[in-house]
DNA sequence: GATTAGCACTCTGATGAACGGAGTGCTAAA
DNA sequence: TTTAGCACTCCGTTCATCAGAGTGCTAATC
């Protein structure tokens, strides 16, 4: 059955009343608030959307809420664009005007902006070096066997990793090979780097193969070992709503969200979409079965490098989010590229 | 008044009941549980207990609760040092083999250790750069103008900072400056290499004064800036505890434990003694009001260059904490130990 | 035929009374 | 000095009641 006019207007107006009360939403109340038919009239229609399942009801006598598949009509096709009051968008633009000094600072505070904007919680993932070009590598001694390998690259992204160094490889050797590799990868992919390294340093560069095997994990391979590619705010933003007013599914929450290795994954996967909007069940994670999650992606050079999103309740005010999203992209577009003005 | 032999054997027990079960401990329950006084003696030595300040009454016809003065003085003078079992100890054991790739990594594993065994909050602050020695100065070129200087010190630790520079220092001059100061300044305790390098930069070096100011931040003055200096773990853990069953409560502590510059500071401050124990309002922290923090310090070279603590509700295991602390202090001592093994 | 007014019914959440349990303070006896 | 005994207090739970909000259905109305 196709819904008609009247349904998906009524159907829009207890999306809005829910996503603002979080109480079931009756068809009394709808009629009082301005719409133009008669509470019976509503009502008829609630139990029509309730058959075809964008309706539920959480017990007998309740008004009724919004199903997943409500929100996802209501994503797709219903909602209207919210546009930002100027304020609001002054304060975000606000956010990075500061911080401006490397691109991990920059992302650190567009976490912070979004999610005290949004009051809900807000993801960064940190950029997938991979996509960008290398600009320079420098290997620093640490110990005899082991070195510190410095990773920067054209994104002005820089990246740390202890490595094993065969122990007759001296300071000078390092800065030596440091410089050959700089000069030689300088502008490739690092996603390229790799395979080309195991090509030719082992000749060209005469370097051990244990050795090149631990370069290449300074250059490929680290980001996911390393837990800090994503950056969290808010995370207990989540408290103030009804929905976590107990403990326990608090607590659920805020231990999925803090499963970095997951919320890396997941904005990877979200970072090749301009945006996404992920509906309760829709998601992977267990602990986000009654959350949103809504992701935009980030570009440097055109090329999409990583994402970041923010995770609200499933009757999270998807048009806002979306619209400071929009907003955040842009921004976040013009500072990146601000880091790369010498080319 | 002095409290007697029997008065502290009452406090004791009422402190151990109430720190398993969170429950007022009663007179009678006492009695049942093996004390050899009547529920009438150990009403009237509660009593007592209650007027010099030690118990206090939710309400009049409730058990006692142990006051902060109880805790200090159970703290101080009697409980009774735990020893782990050694399966724990073994497991605490296996936290430190694994990850020992560089000092970051090993105190993030040491913080998740802390609250998978305590199940309380872990807390570990990176060990303060200042203390250390230089060890090695990168700078590496970014963009005309800008820099990322890497500093790596005795202790293993690096720290990278993006820094200004003045545009006609090319790549080749500033690594020539790199090598200059690593060559003057190695072995120098970070703390003192900021005012040599003022007076003599300058002169020495002919570099100019805004650009010394510049690497003057990275070296020394940059940890402030920077909020990874804390690594958290187990924060959830708390919300297991009654004390935290209502929301807001564990959001105030949420909130608090996230402040990583004031977790720093904490810390900071904690790490020149071997231990500390701070009871509920002796914490400087609004959110911890009902918190117990407890610290140790961990050395390098014999220096304290940092500390790591775990905070827990006021009736935390003290005993079982500390014998933790204690543990954990050892196995790190000997990890960090291992990485300076060169000299 | 579509819409709506009206009515009986249902379910929740708040309120208050009743009550058992755990604990206390005090007194008098051991 | 210690303890048995007793009257009393307060909490948390349970149960009944009740107002409020909402529903489904039927019959009247447009």
């Amino acid at each position: 059955m196709e819904l008609d006019q009247r349904k998906l207007q009524i159907l829009r107006a207890i999306v809005d009343e829910y996503i603002l009360s979080a109480n079931p939403v009756g068809s009394k109340a709808l009629s009082r608030g301005g719409m133009k038919w008669s509470s019976a009239t509503i009502r008829n229609e609630m139990a029509d959307l309730e058959t075809l399942g964008y309706l539920a009801q959480p017990h007998t006598s309740a008004g009724r809420i919004p199903s997943e598949k409500a929100y996802r009509l209501y994503v797709d096709q219903m909602m209207q664009r919210a546009h930002l009051s100027d304020e609001e968008s002054r304060l975000l633009y606000g956010y990075f005007r500061e911080h401006v000094r490397d691109v991990d600072a920059v992302l650190r505070s567009t976490a912070k902006a979004l999610s005290e904007i949004t009051h809900y919680t807000a993801l960064v993932m940190m950029p997938d070096i991979g996509v960008n070009r290398l600009r320079h590598l420098q290997l620093i001694p640490l110990t005899p066997g082991k070195a510190l390998a410095v990773v920067v690259t054209d994104a002005g992204v820089s990246q740390n990793t202890v490595i094993d160094v065969p122990e007759d490889i001296g300071p000078e050797e390092l800065d030596r090979i440091s410089k050959a590799i700089t000069a030689r990868f300088s502008d490739c992919r690092m996603s390229a780097v790799s395979s080309k390294l195991v090509r030719e340093l082992g000749g060209e560069l005469s370097v051990r193969a244990d050795f090149v095997e631990s370069l290449l994990s300074a250059l490929c391979d680290s980001q996911s070992r390393d837990r800090r590619m994503v950056e969290l705010s808010g995370t207990t933003n989540m408290l103030e709503y009804p929905e976590y007013s107990d403990v326990s599914k608090a607590k659920t929450f805020l231990a999925t969200v803090e499963q970095k290795d997951d919320m890396y994954r997941m904005l990877k996967k979200a970072s090749s979409m301009e945006f996404t909007v992920t509906i309760g069940s829709e998601n992977e994670q267990e602990g986000f079965q009654d959350c949103s999650v809504v992701t935009a992606s980030y570009r440097v050079n055109g090329t999409p490098v990583g994402s970041f999103g923010v995770i609200g309740p499933t009757r999270m005010d998807y048009a806002r989010v979306l619209s400071i999203l929009k907003n955040v992209q842009t921004n976040l577009g013009v500072v990146l590229q601000s880091f790369l003005k010498e080319e």
